[in-house]
DNA sequence: TATGAATGAGTGTTCATTCAT
DNA sequence: GATGAATGAACACTCATTCAT
């Protein structure tokens, strides 16, 4: 495949995803992204062979491109505190938002395709920040913002509200109010007053 | 509708349940429904015109015959710990099995219906859950088990956490262990040491 | 079939009338007239077995009723022309109105009808209304009303007139004034002057 | 749409018509059409969406071709009286053909659909003709062969007629020489002696 | 590479008709 | 007589997938 292919098949991975974000996964045909990339049926299928196929490759350049959630919180002079809390409100503006999210689509590609874990991409997204939870915690610890037994444990517990709130978020709503209501029992829990 | 008929709504419901847990919600079509039930395809229009409102039934009765989780946790002489630890086992039970649970089929169902809050069976079920919760915490630090001071907050974290696990269980996978894990995260956050 | 059914066939050929008279014939189905009788889908089966059969009856008994399209239209001191006159006005009046007719109904029931001549109520009606229009022209030009050399010819065009107006009605459309102008025209042919 | 679509597309047309002359409209399914040309059920789907959608398209291929239903009839020397004859004549053979015409279909169609006075084909055809009789009627006067006070009112007196011919051939029936019968009246109209 | 016409299987949905009660 | 649940055939419509060009 030479350098021309690839540019194509990135243009149809960005196309797909503006139809993965309107529709979920499911619904979504592959004429739905045909007439999205306004290239020909079978041209489409030069590339992909399903819909799955392309949406593993939605998550995949996902992941490579925000594969830093951190990164943009993380400046010179920001302290532990100040990371975690950015990353916070980040994850809250995320979880309001209904529409222009994958999180539906990617919550129904996994319920079936019970991927091996070696290419589950969500479950190394969410190992990946369980640790960088934890080292953001025992830094606070470190400097005295935080007071913490077990970061390890208060760090999966955080990345598990935070996907108990997603879920919530597409299923029974949440608002605002009962999101940051949950940040603050989350920082409480690690010792700040506020 | 007779009698009869109502008998026989029950015994496609019964039937698209497992069906429902077979294979989600949108995967499922009337005639997966039809065959299950084995009656004729005019037949279950009789009854249901789509596969939501057969599912939203589902739901109801799911939820009518198992409106109290926690009642069969509730004995003479069970303590609010008792009581409290028996649901979070239950919970486990009920999120480590993949199959034979509406979990998967309700968030489907839930994905693309935006029902009205009072028409949110999941909502109910969550909001109900964070009470009974809050009022076994309170129970429990009355008689010196638990050691809490937002009861509120604490309730409404063990539920968020339990969403999280259970929507992890069915994307990246959760071993009995993990789940173990996080119970006793929350337990120690109670007070309870062992 | 006591006196009870006749009048239970007399009902149901009533109710069904109406939804004729909405529908035309085709679009017509039993389940239709079933919950426009409010009775039971077996309960039709036992008077009439299609919605031909049913349309017949229809027909049959407007026309029995109706058999005497011209007998408001004659009274005491009324001339041949008075009574005329109030028949084409009369045929304006039915021929303008769109819904409330079995028109449509009626010409759809014989395009796929071919009745043979005997039972083709139409054409009864049709051949006894040329047979009256023509005395009243007779009398007409008897009493110096009318001015007619062909009598019967003169008839049998005002019917045709009159259904080439009908139809038209029906597909293309005709305004009150068009079928005005038509009925001058035919009053002219028999030479009045108005 | 390329060339060859436009070839299919009156392909699929042609052999539509011959369907809707053998069943009329309403009876016609997409599948009856899509046996006729012998191809796929999904193939018809990429030329038209509806029955209604390709009777239109074969009323306008129809009526460009005979655009002129006049034109055969318009020889050099011909004069008007002969052209009118022919015309009727032409009219008096279409409208006893009970089959292999779009008669029946056009009425079924026009039946179910109030097409806005712009959209009625059918409204411009007999305008049109109605103009070209009165024309027609006026050269004759003019050159002796015919009398006549009210052209116009004439035309469309003769235009009226014809439906009503053309209708009741579908629903009671007439015979060749009612036709006759008619056409002679009318022409005696005219003041032709024949 | 790329096109887009073509196929055919699959699903939803409606009704005429029957039949046990 | 009367009911209405049940059946099954028929049709509309949509897509994944192929293939000649």
């Amino acid at each position: 495949m030479g350098e021309k292919s690839v540019q194509k098949k990135r243009y149809i991975v960005e196309k797909a995803r503006d139809v993965f974000m309107e529709k979920g996964f499911k619904k979504v045909t592959m004429k739905d992204i045909v007439e999205a990339c306004d290239i020909s049926r079978g041209g489409l299928y030069l590339y992909f062979e399903s819909t799955s196929q392309i949406f593993m490759e939605v998550l995949r350049m996902e992941s490579e491109e925000a594969d830093d959630v951190f990164s943009d919180s993380i400046t010179e002079d920001a302290t532990a505190a100040d990371i975690l809390l950015l990353f916070l409100k980040e994850q809250k503006k995320e979880l309001l938002r209904k529409k222009n999210t994958l999180t539906q689509a990617t919550y129904e590609f996994y319920f079936e395709n019970d991927l091996p874990k070696r290419d589950n991409i969500l479950k190394k997204q969410f190992d990946s920040a369980v640790k960088i939870i934890e080292k953001l915690i025992e830094a606070g610890v470190d400097n005295g913002e935080f007071l913490c037994e077990d970061c390890e444990g208060t760090a999966r517990n955080i990345m598990f509200v935070l996907e108990g709130l997603k879920i919530s978020a597409q299923t029974i709503g949440v608002t605002a109010e009962a999101v940051d209501r949950e940040i603050l029992y989350l920082l409480r829990g690690l010792g700040v007053e506020e």
